[in-house]
Parts: C-alpha cells; sequence; structure tokens
DNA sequence: TAATTCATTCAAAGCGCTTTGGGAAAAATC
DNA sequence: GATTTTTCCCAAAGCGCTTTGAATGAATTA
C-alpha cells in the first residue's frame, strides 16, 4: 500500500506504458490476458487509484449525480429526503458514482443546473418534488443533462424520464374502504398542493367519493405542510366542528402523531368513533404498525424508490440511446386497526 | 452566454495570454486594473465557467466537502442530518464548496475515507453522530485530512476540531429544572448511548439528581433509537410501573408525540400528573410550541450548528496552521406547558 | 546617461488520466 | 515463402486549468 501512487509510477514499476496500464485497468480488450492479471494485481497490491479529478478531466464524466435542493422549500429538506438519499446512495455507491449535493445558498437554483451542465460537475440529476409543470423539467431538457424526475410534473407524462408511485390509486383505494365502511364524511388533510403527489392524492380522494355518489367539496379539504402540529390542528378543527367527519385521510405520518393527539384529547375511540388513514412512507422513525392502535395505511418506501430512481439514472447515463424509463408503482393499502365501520349517526 | 467557452477561447477573444486572464480572474496582483475590468467584464458576457475539474486537477483542491454516512447506522439516516446539511448546504455553496455525499453501499466506511484523503476528492470532511473514541479521529488524523466533528469523541477534547452544544449542561438544567418543582421519581428516556451526546446527556442527568441527593439507578434510565415508537414504549413502560415516575425527560421530540400518547392512554395529564422535558434539535416538522400542552424543551438548532460546523471547515481549510476550532454551545431551557410541580404522593 | 527596479505580460510546463495513431512481432492466409 | 491480419504494446497528444520562469518596456535610481 504505497500513499500517493499514480499512473505513471504504476505503469514504471510495471515496466508498461501508461496506456497498456491505463487500458488494462479499464477492461479494454486489446491487452494480452497475463498482462492484465499482472496490472491488476499490482494495481491492487499498491492500493492504486486513480485521480478522479484526472479521470474527469480526460472523459469528461464525473462519475457523480446531483441533488438540488432549494432551501426555501423547506418541504424537501425534510425527513423524507433523507430516506430517498439513503436508498439511493447505495446504488451509487456500489455503481462507483457520488452525490453532489447542492443546497440553498445564494446561488439560485436554475444556474446551479446550468453550471452542472456546462462544467460536466454531474453526469445526471435528481429532480425530486416536482410541482405541476415543473420548470426543471423544460430547463433539464433544454440543458441536455439526464435527469429523473421522482414524481410527476404534470399531465404530460412523456419527454422525461420518472418513477412515480400511484398516489392517485392509492388514495382511491384509501377512500373506497371507508366509504365501503359506510363512512360518508371523510376528512383530507392533505400536503401542500402546489406539489403533484398532493394534487394526485386529492384526485384519488374525490374520485372515491364521486363514486360513492358522494360530492367532494373544499370544507372537507386542507393543504399544508406537513407537519405534527398541522396534524393536530386539522384534526382538532374538523373534529370539532358540527357534523365532523367520521374519518381523516392523511397525506404523511407526520401529521398522525398530532392527529392521534387530537382525537385523545377530544375522548374519541380512534378505530371506532373516529377512522384514520395515512399515507405512509416507511419513515424509519415513525413506524405505523406500532401506534396504538395500529393505523391503516397506503404504503411505498421512499427509500426503495431511491434505490429504483438512482438504478434508472445510472442506466440512462451509461446507454443515453434507450428509451425514457417511466415507472408507476402501484401501492398496498395495509388495513389496521385505525379504521372501523362508520359509527351510526 | 456561449456554451463551451474555455479559458483558451476566452484568452484568444481578449487578445491576452491564458496566464493573465487566469490571473486576473482569481484575483492576482500582478495584472493591470484597466485589464482585470476587461477580463471580468468579458468573462460575465460570455457566460464563462472555468471547468471545475480542471481546476481541481491543476490546483489539487477539490472545493468539495465530504459527509460519510454509514447506511448502518441508521440513526443518523434521520431526519437530524437532512436539518444540518441544511444549514451547512447554504454556507458551503455560498462558499463555492460542494457536498459529496456519501451513503452506505458496499465500500466500506474506511475505505471512502482513505479514498478521499488519498485522491484529494474533497478538501475536508464532517464527521457526524461521533461514539466514545470514534475511530474516524484517529484515522481522519492520521491521513491528515482536514474534519470536524459535530460532537465530541470522548473525553480527550484536543487533537481534532469540534463543535458541540452542552449536552450535559442541558440535562442538568432540564433535570435540575424538575428536582426543583420537587420531582423525585425522574426517568431519562435516552437516545443510543453509544453515542456520545447520550452519553452526556445521561451525565448531567445524574449530575442534577445526585445534586438533589437523589440516586440515578438503571431502572430509571433507557437508552433506544429515537422513534416515536419506542417513545410511546418506554413511556407507557414507565408510568405503568408501580411507584411510577413524576416526570420523564427525552431525548429527542422524536420520542415525544409518542410519549404524549402514552400519557393521554393513561388518563395522565401533562403538566400536572406527568411532567415532560424534550430536547429540541428544532426539527421543522415537529414543534415543541405546539403540542398541546406546549412542552418545556431544551433546545439547540442542528441547523445552525450545520451553518456553523461548515463555516468553521472551510476556515480551517482556508488556513491550515491556524489552531482548531472548539466550540462548545449553550443550550437554553425553554420552560413550557408540560412541566409542573410533582403532585403529591 | 547607465544601471536597477517595477509593472505587466507571455510561453511553456505541468496536474494525472484517456485515447489516437502507429508499429513490431506473431499468427493466419494465400 | 510472401503477404495480410491479428495481437499487443507504445509514444505522444490532449482534457482545461494553474503556475513557474522569463521577457518586455517603463519608471526609478545612481
Amino acid at each position: 500500500m504505497i500513499a500517493g501512487m499514480n499512473l505513471k509510477q504504476l505503469a514504471k514499476h510495471l515496466n508498461l506504458s501508461q496506456t497498456t496500464v491505463s487500458r488494462a485497468l479499464n477492461g479494454y480488450p486489446e491487452v494480452n490476458a497475463e498482462t492484465r492479471r499482472r496490472v491488476d494485481e499490482v494495481a491492487r497490491k499498491v492500493g492504486y487509484r486513480p485521480n478522479p479529478h484526472a479521470m474527469r478531466l480526460a472523459t469528461g464524466r464525473s462519475h457523480a449525480i446531483g441533488h438540488v435542493l432549494p432551501s426555501d422549500r423547506m418541504l424537501l429538506i425534510d425527513p423524507h429526503f433523507s430516506d430517498f438519499i439513503a436508498g439511493a446512495g447505495d446504488v451509487y455507491s456500489a455503481n462507483g458514482f457520488d452525490v453532489m449535493l447542492h443546497v440553498g445558498g445564494s446561488e439560485d437554483e436554475q444556474t446551479v443546473y446550468r453550471r452542472y451542465a456546462q462544467s460536466g460537475a454531474v453526469d445526471g440529476v435528481v429532480v425530486m418534488g416536482p410541482r405541476l409543470n415543473d420548470w426543471r423539467i423544460n430547463l433539464l431538457t433544454e440543458l441536455d443533462l439526464p435527469f429523473i424526475v421522482h414524481g410527476r410534473a404534470g399531465d404530460a407524462e412523456d419527454g422525461y424520464a420518472w418513477l412515480d408511485i400511484d398516489n392517485r390509486g392509492a388514495f382511491r383505494q384509501a377512500t373506497k374502504l371507508l366509504t365501503d365502511l359506510g363512512h360518508r364524511r371523510i376528512g383530507l388533510i392533505n400536503g401542500n398542493e402546489a406539489f403533484t403527489f398532493a394534487t394526485h392524492r386529492r384526485q384519488g380522494y374525490e374520485d372515491s367519493l364521486r363514486a360513492a355518489g358522494i360530492d367532494p367539496v373544499p370544507s372537507m379539504m386542507t393543504s399544508d405542510a406537513m407537519t405534527e402540529e398541522n396534524g393536530y390542528r386539522q384534526t382538532k378543527r374538523f373534529l370539532a366542528s358540527e357534523n365532523r367527519p367520521s374519518a381523516l385521510l392523511f397525506s404523511s405520518m407526520l401529521f398522525i402523531s398530532g392527529a392521534m393527539r387530537a382525537a385523545y384529547e377530544l375522548g374519541l375511540h380512534i378505530g371506532s368513533d373516529i377512522s384514520l388513514i395515512a399515507h405512509d412512507d416507511g419513515l424509519p422513525f415513525l413506524n405505523a404498525e406500532g401506534l396504538v392502535p395500529s393505523l391503516t395505511t397506503v404504503r411505498s418506501s421512499i427509500r426503495a424508490a431511491g434505490s429504483r430512481v438512482a438504478e434508472l439514472l445510472i442506466e440512462m447515463i451509461n446507454n443515453p440511446e434507450a428509451a425514457q424509463p417511466h415507472e408507476l408503482w402501484t401501492v398496498d393499502l395495509i388495513v389496521r386497526g385505525s379504521t372501523g365501520p362508520a359509527p351510526r349517526a
């Protein structure tokens, strides 16, 4: 294990040219099997590591993936992000990719993308938390920087790569469970509907209401940052209103503890007086099954999505000709103890 | 705005040598004021951006900071991390630094650090979630890679740069508040004590118990992953035990909603039957003030710590001769509604 | 006026890698 | 046996920047 060993030295050490060593190391065919073996062996023995900057300069490829998080968009700098990146990170490093993270700062988000594209600082980027007709998609397309969207940016689903969960279907299922149980007044405590995932969830909710002959009304829906406090406040508001809902649907587990507190405070029994369903991203510190009563959820691991998004992006980078991937993941409804038949009026 | 403009072209465009242009752009003194002005102007006009890889290769400096997160150490891949990085990220990008994030993957953590050091992939690293006598400190010192620890690794506080909050003092204060209020049976629901922050908190708790003439006993302490579920379980266990504590101290807000649920379930009134204090890292989705009753906390923003850690590290990188920074932040005790006098036995 | 110094600028040599364009020996073809 | 291919390897150019070592003319000093 020699510290600052570089190609030149390694080549001299082997009595070979840099060219041959480089080729041997990078798996090019025009090198004798025995030579390659020797090179590999010695390289390993001396702990040779190509200098990444030199490699990048020479190849123009950075072996890095960009994640850009605006700091004003607080909703992303949140636990969902770390779980997503935990999933993606595994795949990145398994494939020799680094993550370039850019958070907030003075430089405007658009400039960051332009810089990435022009300088080749990253080989691709992941777009998280897309909004309706997100401008990033146009920009990145124009810049010709490979990217994949976690989620979708609206109705036009072609023209860019994405992986999304079926939020609409999930909330359709969840709502249907409730209507099937006889609930007629069902409140939706949604995330910020500037994000498409939230509007999709509302649509699913409305779909099933209509299918059950119920008119969706705005007074039964809220759209807000996903925090414990909002969960508490909105739940309390709903449950304290006259003609209160008998069931509530939440866009995030982050709402739930607040919601449960509100129910406790009002002396309502969860699962009978009031039914609760939440979307569960599988955040490790918030376990739906461990709640009392255990929580009925529509569940899809955001971490798994992170891994898969990473895989797809790397494939796109390695094979730019291939078709843009589009993956829509179905979401499982897991019925647990927090849902029950609608109480008789 | 010309796309692929490089130094050579820019120099030709200006009728100057690359040398002069480079120097002008980088603020070296040996260039005429008027020339510099011209260079700056034209560079801006054509949108010239130096190729970072070339820059890195030439200077050996990467302008990047490494954050390495082992995926097995789940406690770090959690909301605390994203808030920390949100704070740090602002500072990084304001100073032209990128974040290299490495999460899990097959490559072992030590190898990643070695690679970073040898290849100059990063100019420095941030060590998060230190344990007692954390091996990373020795390794990084040996590798001569600038680093700063968020937290401390044990008793020897010299020999490495760190920024920590006064966890011991914080829990001393919190515990003292409780003993002053007459509480004698105080439970500690701590994070995993493999991490130094948690042991420091226990020490603070024990300090104040002793000061009040109370013997700390293991049966009044737990040490566990900071999840909602553990908060619920441990609280319930404590409160259901005979001779139950009249006050509980929590190492994280993540425990709290679970704890409050447990109290509600047992019909205990928070703030009178049972007093609660938690450490509050200022996670945006979990607001102590918004709870009902509002929660007494010891509070220190992890996001602010992130910014400051970033600043310090950048200073260290820019000025390697300077003394290693050590910052110990005091923590504020904020008394709110969840604490009250001990109930008469 | 001659000898120094200063202020600017430049050409050229790296940084450590990949890749192009040969080239010599060995193997295959005629 | 002569010619063509193949196999394997190399020298050198290039990626886009920084930095060293000189060179020029102007300004200063003696």
